[in-house]
DNA sequence: GTCTATACTAGGATAGAC
DNA sequence: GTCTATCCTAGTATAGAC
């Protein structure tokens, strides 16, 4: 076959395209720069993305994609809803405190999209939504008191590792995270008087 | 004194350009949009900030020098330290939670600058660590057991509030951390076994 | 002299034509 | 894949108003 159909050309621009944005910001990278990382003509972009905001959105949709695989692996690995959620908090942990962790890729794309009518903006709310419901539906399942509010707490723990993981890696908050996840969803579990 | 010496132009360049780029992002703003906005010359501008990275570092001592206002106002106005810290979270959450909240503006700009190196990187960095040297310090004098990790749970609150504010504003985890704070801060100075 | 305003350079952006 | 068109950026230098 000498003429390569390229059948993952597409995820490779992907690929590529979200490691970039990630790694320097949506703004700063230029597509002559994914381009060239990629080694394929201009053309070739423009016939899988038409623009660039619509290269953003898919991107977060990857991310989307990422987090609801890291999830599903946890359900696979933890059995109870509860250990599912303190399993979910521990891995966010860990990626923020990685050493060239930069911050939320899908709250940081949202941040470089303020209007809220833009797609991307949209993408990303949707995205959080999306985190949050999970987030519910888990903590509905461990039998909290109030799951609405056990996911709120671990929403705003997750939420806070990000940020907080972002600029001070494991010099800041976020080695206190899984213990402090932990106490919150044994606290809600308990009925009546803690 | 006929010739003004517009003792303020510098001020305001430096508000007008914080306003843009906390609601724009730093690399969607021009120089050129700050000079119209302001409409000085570009010579006075350039008088004033000899680079844009400059100015950007300047507009970062602003939002250092609001949040310690900030914090100085609520010390006036609340006696004891653990008052104090709630009162902290209370207002993160009603800034946040405003319509136009489009995020924390110096981890907006820290991610925005993704080099360590990079000054502006440092001077963010630096705002997150007197943020929570200020919070270790009310801890310790609120009496908690265990300052350190006090400190650390109301800064993830705090972080978790801007991120989460970000994407969803009030229909998000924002309304519920200012009681979650309460619990953890009651919690945090029980002596044993709360 | 000090300000605004404009022209200019050199580079990089998106987008698209070929 | 190359090449072009158009636009915008940071930054500098110059022109002209008061």
């Amino acid at each position: 076959m000498p003429r390569k159909p390229d059948p993952a050309v597409r995820d490779r621009i992907l690929a590529t395209a979200k490691h970039l944005f990630d790694t320097q910001g949506v703004h700063a990278v230029g597509l002559q720069q994914i381009i060239d990382e990629i080694g394929c003509g201009k053309n070739t972009l423009y016939r899988e993305f038409a623009t660039k905001d619509e290269l953003v959105a898919e991107c977060l949709v990857s991310s989307r994609k990422i987090w609801e695989a890291d999830v599903g692996r946890i359900a696979e690995a933890v059995a109870d809803p509860a250990g599912q959620l303190l399993a979910i908090v521990s891995h966010v942990a860990e990626t923020t405190m990685a050493p060239d962790f930069r911050g939320c890729a899908i709250y940081n794309t949202q941040a470089e999209f303020p209007d809220p009518e833009h797609p991307v903006n949209k993408a990303a709310v949707g995205n959080f939504e999306l985190m949050h419901a999970g987030l519910h539906d888990l903590a509905k399942r461990a039998g909290a008191v109030d799951p609405r509010t056990l996911a709120d707490r671990i929403m705003l723990i997750i939420d806070g590792l990000k940020a907080n993981g972002a600029a001070m890696g494991r010099n800041g908050a976020a080695p206190a995270a899984v213990k402090f996840a932990e106490d919150v969803i044994r606290t809600a579990l308990q009925p009546l008087s803690g």
